[in-house]
DNA sequence: CTGAAAGCGCTAACAG
DNA sequence: CTGTTAGCGCTTTCAG
């Protein structure tokens, strides 16, 4: 019998401290077994063994078995010894939440996301996760479906939680707004988009550098009519990749052909036919995230407009499968991973109080994959290669 | 002035307990400003104003705070409204850990899945997210990365935070094993796996038979020497779709061929080259599960081999972008996300006590997607899109 | 090196 | 309808 019911060990070994509370105890819904060996606790069924029950079976003060529980070194080997014995027989497992009650610690850190079926999301999320697990942090996991109020009352929950620290990728429209509901000193990283009147630790990539890079390249192979495709242009990302993209059209000396829509599901066909092909007789696309690069690609496909042959095209965001698409597609690479742990890294120094205090941003460095939709022939083939290589791999690093 | 430190109002509001120790407590860390407007604190800086607080403002016992604080009825609405005002002039927030410390509950459930980069799990943690959140429990993520050791310590870990639940897709290996650190009584619903010797709720497909029809189907293009290919053959999905393809071969009076591999890094080129092509000459392949897909795939192409004319491919779970391959990948598609929708569910349902007592087992019903790769011209285009139009989305049910 | 006592912030039992 | 009292399971002073 591993698992001795509070109850049992109650009636078994009363103690110092058997006041009439015990009996109250005993009459509020529990069953005692007379023949000793079996005792079922109804009312408070699983796990109960509290430290308090370690501490009597291994004969030690409270305080004592609390100081195995958290390794402190003022324990003599045997009494240590003795504790742990009572825990291993009692099964005894640590009830977190007591344990930060008054510690005010919860080992718990809040991530909140946009959408977690964006690659960008879910690689993050699994590297922060990674790295909370390895710091013993667990990491509570939280999603705004891109709306500002549920952004707001997940942080909200999540603060009653008590979590130590948050992650989070802004939905970051001018809606948004949980500041105030942060508590003064908290710890909060946010990732992708920076907080409007925040200061706080940042990782981000370089949008405006990223898309006049791609931009250029596309001007090298000569296309001149380029367009930029871009949803949500109120978001900061596309705030910056647009004018990384009119940094370059500028610079050639060319018009910027700009397209824009509130949601991906505006990007159909027809729109594209209208838009791209006939309004600006596009030579070129630049999609400026995920869901446009899925979205145009579709569209396009289905106007019978092959990739290159009839508009050259270039992705911001990397995707899976990217290089088996025909032709293959060129693509701003974020390092969507790093991201995750280079948040984690950057919260959990907080947390621990190592590392510097001042304000930290951290500008992610981002890859042109040229495939063959830019006009290129692929050299490298590992370059060349979609993020799903990647797959079940986290850099494991510190 | 929202937010008055504790400092201040222990100051000024000595109340009954003003024992010694409030002289200790200031005196370790806080600085407390005459002016009477303007008080920092320190050492507990945000947000402590604590339920107690709260009453004394609305000079309310505890106990009545805290009725308006769970909603209950018997509060009169003058004294509601000057409890619920003072909670608003504070700035309360209340600590779910203390609530949950006393109550026995956490509204928190857990989830373990294998590999966040899978699009079944984003799928299915999205759902369940989704699910909790409106059912007003929050979800701790973790991730076992395959391996059963991490599984288990997670598990461990989301146990000692007091979930009230568990939602997990098992890493099925004979290793595998957290079975005894599960207590009694407690709530698990097991995802696409079920779990050896026990007997949890569970969400599944009937591989066996998804995998049967799709062969069927390849069968009935006329392709006759099939090979299934699969990474982790003693799982149970694995074992369970090998089965349904014997099935299908045997009931065609033709020869299983089978190829197995540990990890998808054995699926490259010269393996594909040699196994598939020469050694089994298969003029169709099946994969069994998502990450042979991306592997053979890849390896395929790279073997100047094209889908469908040379061998024709079908793929276990659709992806996104499966209509954009040329030619595009028939597949066999599992509700990612009603795996999360269901699984949350059920658990929900026991969590609340609503719902049937008896063990429930789920088996959703997966659909076969005919796109080119398999001899089909595809007739429904939206049939035919991959699962990316989903983005954004979620059932919203109940 | 060890223990007794006092809570963390909240809910629950039981009176009024 | 409201208040009092006793804890939840743990950590934390502060004494030995």
């Amino acid at each position: 019998m591993t698992t001795l019911s509070r109850v049992r060990r109650r009636l078994l070994t009363v103690g110092p401290a058997s006041r009439p509370r015990s009996l109250a105890f005993i009459s509020s819904g529990m069953i005692a077994v007379q023949r000793g060996c079996l005792c079922m606790g109804i009312a408070r069924s699983s796990n109960s063994v509290t430290l308090v029950d370690v501490a009597r079976e291994a004969g030690v003060s409270l305080k004592t078995a609390s100081r195995v529980l958290n390794r402190e070194v003022s324990v003599s080997s045997s009494t240590l010894e003795k504790v742990q014995r009572a825990m291993a027989h009692l099964g005894y497992r640590p009830n977190e939440l007591a344990r930060g009650l008054k510690a005010r610690k919860s080992a718990t850190i809040g991530m909140v996301v946009k959408n977690l079926a964006d690659p960008f999301a879910f690689n993050a999320v699994k590297a922060v996760q990674e790295v909370a697990r390895v710091n013993g942090y667990i990491v509570i996991l939280a999603s705004s479906g891109w709306d500002p109020d549920v952004e707001r009352s997940e942080v909200e929950s999540l603060i009653r939680h008590q979590i130590e620290g948050l992650i989070i990728s802004p939905v970051g429209s001018p809606k948004s707004n949980f500041l105030d509901i942060i508590p003064p000193d908290f710890h909060v990283v946010t990732l992708d988009q920076p907080m409007r009147k925040a200061s706080f630790d940042s990782v981000m990539i370089d949008n405006r550098r990223s898309v006049r890079n791609a931009v250029q390249h596309l001007l090298e192979h000569g296309y001149e009519r380029i367009l930029a495709l871009s949803t949500r242009p109120w978001l900061h990302t596309s705030v910056e990749r647009i004018a990384g993209y009119r940094d370059a059209m500028r610079k050639a000396g060319l018009e910027s052909r700009i397209a824009l829509v509130e949601h991906e599901s505006s990007i159909t066909r027809e729109w594209l036919d209208e838009v791209v092909l006939k309004q600006h007789k596009a030579d070129a696309v630049i999609t400026m995230n995920w869901v446009c690069t899925i979205a145009a690609l579709r569209g396009l496909k289905h106007n019978d407009k092959r990739l290159r042959k009839d508009v050259a095209f270039v992705s911001f965001d990397d995707f899976d499968l990217a290089d088996m698409i025909h032709p293959t597609v060129s693509a701003v690479r974020q390092p969507t991973e790093e991201f995750g742990y280079e948040a984690a890294r950057l919260l959990i120094q907080r947390l621990k109080g190592t590392g510097p205090k001042t304000q930290q941003s951290i500008v992610l460095p981002t890859r042109f994959i040229a495939r063959e939709s830019c006009g290129c022939k692929p050299l490298n083939e590992d370059d060349a290669r979609s993020p799903a290589k990647r797959v079940g791999l986290i850099a494991k690093r510190q």
